[in-house]
DNA sequence: TGTTAAATCACCCGAAAGGATGAGCTTAAA
DNA sequence: TTTAAGCTCATCCTTTCGGGTGATTTAACA
């Protein structure tokens, strides 16, 4: 829900972007059909300017991984996961966690399964990453 | 030096593209021409090529950029293994690693060893959290 | 009271990661 | 030309991770 939310946004800025393109590029067309007609410059103004677009883009859509945060949302990781995703995110191994909270290997092991699941990773260093972009832990730089 | 070298790469690598658009550009324009001449379709294929190199090229730069950062101290490691580190912390598994940059699984894990001893760490989540204290690498947050 | 979610633990298995060591090749430097 | 560093790849071995399944206990909840 909420991602769909976001991703609309996303797609109604690139499709106004896409139309305001289409509509540059009408204009220069018309201009250049009734001038004297250049297909260089023509041509060469299309490119640029998708070029430069495109440019933007690529970086827009690069740059746009660590952006999304989930204020509050903690995608139903339970009090005792969070726990653990917390030391997971410290750089311990599951031996250290379990010894950590006084619970055995397994236990750590089937808290760390869930939190992948809820976090729809399959390791432990994507889990860091999505609960950092999340917010869910501390993250050293904010 | 070294980091000549690489810059080349690209660069040879982007020269190469940008030419190959430009013969590509001339293709289409002479087909264009000699039949009945579709102006909506040339600008539509020009605008969709350079859109799609943009976007390519867009998220090279930005991925690029902190690449070149911080001539300081490394701690001794290499361009390579530097690379490996970026990668490393982007969450990938050694094979996928190993897949991205070339090489064996192999060779990977030797670089992933050698990173974790000059980092003096153990495991691959703390050479993230060094990596990342360090500056080393990309911080998300920056 | 029955149900559900959370937390705990166990066992098994395969895949991935990590350590140790050796070795071939290339390039830059002494 | 010898040396050193960097990159590459390999083999063997151990440890850790991760997936799957099932079970018990407790607390909250309808």
């Amino acid at each position: 829900m909420k991602k769909l939310h976001k991703l609309n946004r996303i797609y109604w800025i690139y499709g106004g972007v896409m139309g305001l393109l289409m509509i540059i590029l009408q204009v220069i067309q018309y201009k250049t059909m009734v001038r004297e007609f250049n297909l260089d410059f023509y041509g060469a103004s299309i490119g640029i300017l998708f070029l430069i677009f495109g440019i933007w883009l690529g970086s827009s859509i690069y740059r746009r991984k660590s952006t999304d945060k989930y204020d509050g949302d903690k995608l139903g990781l339970s009090n005792r996961e969070l726990e653990v995703l917390e030391l997971l995110a410290q750089g311990l191994s599951n031996q250290e966690i379990a010894d950590k909270l006084f619970v055995s290997l397994n236990t750590a092991k089937t808290h760390i399964s869930n939190i992948y699941s809820k976090l729809n990773v399959k390791r432990r260093t994507q889990a860091i990453q999505k609960a950092r972009d999340m917010a869910l832990i501390d993250s050293p730089k904010e």
